[in-house]
DNA sequence: CTGAAAGCGCTAACAG
DNA sequence: CTGTTAGCGCTTTCAG
């Protein structure tokens, strides 16, 4: 059995409060005697019992944190970031892959709840229903929302610009001259992708020469590959493909190939994310980078600053600027 | 406040440990105060708190999961099968980076003994000073390692054979016709990468007109395209590079590129792992593929097949086959 | 500054 | 089958 306080009270002769208020290091404690308390915890090589802390003061210490699938490396980023925050606030954190399924992702909800986690992260709640979101706006937690872009009163939110990057990414593509753009998007229910078709098809269509064709599938590399091929069917051929996602230029990139066309000599390619392997593959993919770390870090942030008021559940907002990548998948026209 | 056992007791007209034995499923009560116990509970919207049952049953249904760095995809892949293995068991899934810095992993754990998690899993514990493990040896909660090939007799460990995928990747090479063949391998306290490359020199140092070129770096992106750019200084070339990752792979593919030779026509690559990206950069790369997500879920196992017994800590050893998984990064010398 | 005592919410004997 | 009674290990008034 591990030592507990009792012990070290026992071993210094003084009551367990003393030790207590010792070992939490806050004041009204002799110098004295809480140095020799010290010293016998440490001699008793004692560990505090987390669990009993947590249901004496109500906090547990704990942040969840949810995600689709934590192999995909724009969250494997965005949770080392909330990870490396939950910690610099003395939290711990819960790691949940929903696999963007409404249903798993409410138990979760419920299970770190009964964790008695001190906030709750999640992404994608996009296919989550009225009820279920009430649900959640009844938690007696703070919850933030990652890549949310829906103005949300409910909950904070943490997420790119990404209305923003579509615009960005279209005036790149415009400006090295492309007029025959298409756009390879996710699903509807993507809220991230759709902001980010809206941002590049207002622009693209702002341009009285360019014409966008527009399509949407599976945001993976599968999806990627299938619509760059649906796409090369048909005539003329685009000179430039902006992917909602660097998971399906990867894709596109294979299709391109597969085709025999030459990236960037035959077609321009761009992607959006810029994860780890953007910069591996061939050619390096240009893209348009968000700050993925820092997204899980703010979120964390917010739920550490907000975890202490019970009473006014500060409701934040936070939006992260997107920028382009350059690198060799996008040419100039002549 | 969130309605408690007390609350539900006193509005079903029983008492507490009624209660409580019913919600716990438990037998040894009347199904119809049970049901009755039930609705109130459903009424009331209970949610348990785990954090109580935890301090009165002394276990506190998580897990702990230290890895290096959760971006690097190997590892995601590993932490989602520990996570789906844990949620199966019952069990919630604590996420610690260490960074390969054995203090920050000595502090996860020191952590995670006090959340009083049901058991931890740890990669990477070869920098490990004898004091470490000592201290690692004492902990009341049982330990899995992964990636760890030293026999064990104090741990649980979890590993790929990854001599026997040195040996497949050698004598893959060997049949495809190459001679002149070299390795880059990671830092000597790496101890899976170690054992790649005996089991892959043992095999070609057994053939006689084989040639083996072994050098070391950084098991990176970076450390593979450097390796391969100091490799090829040297003539005459080699016409097969073993790398012992795919990250490493990645930075050789880079180089080869660079120093205009193509893959795998003028000279073939071969990885280790298998990771999403390996068939998703050009050329495809042939690589060693081990069973990443049935490591992390096979941790988690035997964490909670044996969180149970406190007596016998039961140690238990596995080792996962690895595959060769053809591509299109190498070729068949004439 | 320190001790005594009352919980936090739940489980687990032990009686009845 | 159900109620009573102790705790689990720690914090936190409230006295002294």
């Amino acid at each position: 059995m591990p030592v507990t306080i009792k012990d070290i009270a026992r071993e210094s002769a003084v009551n367990v409060s003393t030790v207590s208020r010792a070992l939490s290091g806050s004041y009204g404690v002799h110098a004295k005697t809480r140095a020799h308390v010290l010293a016998v915890a440490a001699r008793l090589n004692y560990r505090p019992n987390r669990v009993a802390r947590g249901l004496a003061t109500g906090r547990s210490h704990t942040l969840g944190l949810i995600v689709s699938d934590i192999r995909n490396p724009f969250f494997a980023e965005v949770a080392r970031g909330a990870e490396d925050a939950a910690r610099a606030g003395g939290c711990d954190l819960i790691l949940c892959n929903s696999d963007l399924d409404a249903e798993k992702q409410m138990r979760y909800v419920r299970s770190l709840l009964e964790m008695r986690v001190d906030g709750i992260m999640m992404n994608s709640v996009a296919t989550l229903e009225r009820e279920h979101l009430h649900q959640l706006a009844t938690c007696t937690v703070p919850i933030v929302l990652l890549n949310r872009t829906a103005p949300e009163k409910l909950f904070s939110t943490v997420n790119a610009d990404n209305e923003a990057g579509g615009v960005i990414a279209a005036e790149y593509l415009l400006r090295l001259g492309h007029r025959r753009i298409a756009h390879l998007s996710g699903p509807r229910r993507h809220g991230n992708m759709t902001d980010r078709a809206r941002g590049f098809a207002r622009v693209i269509n702002g341009n009285a020469s360019a014409k966008l064709t527009l399509i949407r599938g599976e945001n993976t590399f599968a999806g990627g590959y299938e619509l760059a091929k649906e796409l090369l069917q048909q005539k003329p051929e685009p000179t430039a493909i902006f992917a909602a996602s660097d998971l399906m230029a990867f894709g596109v990139l294979r299709a391109m190939i597969e085709l025999g066309r030459r990236v960037p000599e035959d077609i321009s390619v761009l992607g959006f994310d810029d994860i780890e392997l953007a910069g591996v593959v061939q050619p390096p993919l240009s893209t348009i980078r968000q700050p993925k770390y820092e997204l899980g870090k703010a979120a964390a942030e917010i739920l550490l600053a907000h975890s202490g008021d019970k009473s006014k559940r500060g409701i934040e907002h936070r939006t992260f600027g997107v920028e382009l990548v350059e690198r060799k998948s996008c040419r100039t026209l002549p």
